[in-house]
DNA sequence: TCATGATAAATGCATATGCAATTGTTGTAA
DNA sequence: TTACAACAATTGCATATGCATTTATCATGA
């Protein structure tokens, strides 16, 4: 019942990239969510948000967004319900007035304080059994991959960007 | 403002092992929708649930559920949308009338047909520059990964168990 | 300078999601 | 056999999500 190994037809799903990845990255936010998060009544985007902001500063949304893989609007409704939780807080840019940094606020270091070193154990829980140097190429191999999708979807977005202007240039000029 | 490496205060997400495969994960899945599966009008939990039942044969939608790391209650609705798509259908368990197994048709087959090609070739844009050699070791090692969070979840449904059990012992034993 | 497009954030809205029942069925121990 | 727990699937319901749109600001080139 397994697809044979040569069968063109058939995903091997065993051998398939993009299914392990998956697979192993749902499962490690469930379990982290359920042994850690849980009890502090924080989802697995909201730990996201923490980490990021606490690991590279305080941040625009929209960076913000690009960095936890969260979508835009949806990060705007979780980060105004962590400023009710007072764990961050939207400041205004200095540079501009339509941007707002987000920054993390002492109450949201306390609990990282104690979330993070169970981060660490679950890094090791999880990769128990493979080879440190392994483990090394892996995170190599997981860091070139993710280049490798922003390329494509630089990419594609120019593609579009051109298409669009295709029509633009297709349709008469229109003022409003 | 990066965390440095030796800051036990702080993770280094660059560096951070659920972060990258998390990272990679969503990043695949977003451009392989765009580029396959919109115009086929298709969700990447359909896609999943389709490449599964192809890949392994017919399942009970409690074990698609596992396999496809889809919800159970998620995974019925979706089985019915599939169901009324074409794509797939649900057939009566021989050995029992509480489960009915789920078989993909025709319909989803040809769809296979059409996107399995898009799939190998994204499995090769997304491991590009990465050594053969490696790729397999990351393969391995996403395997054993997986195989880490299974157990450790079976432990923790052991002690969830064990707990009712305790906590059914406490109160009196009641009928109804 | 000022009209126009580009950008960041916030919202409206339809749909998706996941937890907690509920329903119906099967295994099993008294 | 027959209660009763365990199980598979479904459904109710509150919330989360993502796309499209709106609002406000900024950058730019004619």
């Amino acid at each position: 019942m397994a697809a044979p190994v040569n069968d063109k037809s058939h995903l091997d799903l065993e051998r398939y990239l993009p299914y392990l990845i998956h697979r192993v990255g749902t499962a490690i936010a469930e379990a982290f969510t359920a042994d850690a998060l849980a009890a502090q009544r924080l989802s697995i985007a909201m730990w996201r948000v923490l980490v990021v902001l606490d690991s590279n500063g305080a941040q625009r949304q929209i960076d913000l967004a690009r960095l936890t893989s969260i979508d835009v609007s949806t990060l705007s409704r979780l980060i105004s319900r962590l400023v009710r939780l007072g764990l961050v807080a939207r400041i205004r840019s200095k540079t501009s007035n339509r941007e707002v940094m987000v920054g993390i606020k002492a109450k949201g270091r306390a609990l990282l304080d104690r979330l993070i070193p169970r981060a660490r154990s679950y890094e090791v829980l999880v990769g128990a059994g493979v080879p440190a140097a392994d483990l090394a190429r892996v995170k190599t191999a997981l860091r070139r991959m993710y280049a490798n999708m922003a390329a494509h979807d630089a990419k594609q977005a120019g593609r579009k960007r051109a298409m669009k202007a295709r029509a633009a240039a297709r349709s008469p000029a229109r003022h409003r």
